[in-house]
DNA sequence: CTTGACCTTGACCCTGGGGGCAGGGTTTAG
DNA sequence: CTAAACCCTGCCCCCAGGGTCAAGGTCAAG
């Protein structure tokens, strides 16, 4: 099959597939003219690779899950390598919420500290109750 | 002042004053041999936009903020526009923080499931009460 | 005067996951 | 034969700079 075979079956660009291809993820054959072609195990490893990149695995950490499938596992994280891979991504998810709720808070100071500044600079006329 | 002073009483690299500039947040005046030439407001300046970078925000969302302290304020975050943009930034936050946390629950399921499927597969040898 | 140390300038490539476009070759249907 | 639809490679763009480079300026000591 065609790039534009593989990636509508898969569900992304044809620009994603050859991205992935750039990344190591996929060794497609050539044509005589050029053109790249495609298995239907390509399919199942793009459709792996999109699904591992919308839970924020870069290009990279999918690899193991790759390598699992082509072992001719049917599942792509049923080897050891993906289970670390998905608990590693939980661990950066946990540091990157942790990042964030830090974040919310001295923003929330911030803007309640400019508000009273407000208050007490330019006269009570709006804001105390007002903020959605 | 000259930009590798100016760098080292914010606390940025050079790099990052001469990207500021690029991103329209600082004028410098240029004396005859091209040098740029900064002021002390520059210095407060270029804190400001550092702090605000590192709560996140893009380098155009400091705008206001910039446009705050030359207006001739004390503090940059005192007017409306620097307030709305505090709230949006507040606002990104929750959304960023919620998609997280799905993605979270997302991985913690599709990982509790993988290691399931090992189990029932391949023997008992491993993982039940192991994971660290 | 020259050397060396340190400063400045602009310009280039790199990040991640592609989007968009250009310019060309190929294949297929009418 | 031609036009549409597909394929190829290659380049620029995002964001906030980091790294490195070549070239030139400035100041002191020798």
């Amino acid at each position: 099959m065609h790039i534009s075979d593989l990636a509508a079956s898969a569900g992304v660009t044809v620009k994603a597939v050859r991205y992935y291809e750039s990344q190591g993820l996929l060794k497609p054959g050539r044509q005589a003219n050029g053109y790249r072609t495609y298995t239907e195990q390509d399919v199942v490893v793009v459709r792996e690779v999109k699904a591992l990149l919308s839970l924020g695995l870069t290009a990279e950490q999918t690899y193991p899950f790759i390598e699992c499938l082509r072992a001719g596992n049917d599942r792509a994280d049923v080897c050891p390598a993906s289970l670390t891979a998905y608990r590693t991504r939980i661990a950066e998810v946990d540091r990157r919420i942790a990042e964030l709720s830090d974040l919310r808070s001295r923003l929330t100071d911030l803007l309640a500290d400019a508000e009273s500044w407000r208050m007490r600079s330019s006269g009570v006329t709006t804001t105390v109750g007002e903020q959605r």
